[in-house]
DNA sequence: TGTTTATTGTTCATGATTGAACTATTCTGT
DNA sequence: ACAGAATAGTTCAATCATGAACAATAAACA
């Protein structure tokens, strides 16, 4: 008799778990690295692309969004602000939140780093057929959906 | 005439890459959390399983496989060591390398902490039929293997 | 209206991760 | 055998993210 409990590296969806840690920790490595010429983080970038998406954003949404903290948030945008790209206007009705904007120099900074980004991401996901990756996005948008409904 | 480029927002595959992003991070958020009974954080969960399938593993080999740095696993180890999970012992014939391996102790504590690893990621991954997941994670593994063929 | 509860953003201490510089050891090529 | 390159691990300073406690403001409701 076997004492082992079935060990989850002979569980297929573990092992696809695992997998995609890996990936996922293999592009940001990779992302990071052709990011640094603009002087901008990943978790930065995500920040600008969320207010370019949607201008006068609250800190609070920005965070809720990037699945981080809003003491994270906090931290990040004097940053931003430092270098010109963004700026912050307290809400006229709600004297508690800040709405957020890019900067012309922001907006512009941004479509530079897309563009690597963008690049990057197109030869990564060229290792499937489209038709694979919009199944594989599929999944994962079921499984966000899933846990963020556990709140 | 459109003066913007085209959006990575329009693009399938950024928006899948996105997903993944996302759902990754909310997995692992469940995982902590999951795990903090267990007093392990997912990054020392992931040293004790590595050395559990490869016992005698060097530092070096552990910090590869999990694509973290070198110091990194410097300064996780003691913890681990502290607690009593593992044990190191200098290789004989090559006097650099430290030998690593789970004491009983962390045997048992890994194989408790697995239950609650692989019962979360089942059901996270029950989002898809195990044809899709197995696709997904051969997307996956061909996606970490180009990148880390790069080096 | 006035009081209680919720929400937004900030501050702060803590822990995690990184990369560069360093030591000790081994390997390479002559 | 020996000089130089390579490798394993450590140390250290810097960066980053987190969560708890907090202040200011707004919302809910008696």
């Amino acid at each position: 008799m076997n004492n082992k409990q079935a060990l989850p590296w002979d569980n297929p969806r573990f092992r696809n778990w695992i997998a995609m840690v890996r990936a996922e920790k293999a592009v940001v490595r990779e992302l990071t690295h052709a990011l640094a010429p603009f002087d901008l983080k990943l978790g930065q970038l995500d920040v600008l692309m969320n207010i370019y998406r949607h201008p006068g954003m609250s800190q609070h949404d920005v965070a809720r969004k990037l699945l981080i903290g809003r003491s994270n948030i906090t931290m990040l945008l004097p940053q931003l602000e430092k270098q010109g790209l963004i700026r912050r206007e307290g809400d006229k009705k709600d004297k508690r939140v800040m709405r957020l904007f890019l900067t012309e120099d922001g907006e512009a900074r941004l479509m530079e780093a897309l563009k690597v980004y963008t690049a990057l991401i197109d030869r990564v996901m060229a290792q499937s057929t489209p038709a694979q990756c919009d199944a594989m996005g599929e999944q994962m948008r079921r499984i966000e959906e899933m846990l963020s409904g556990d709140d």
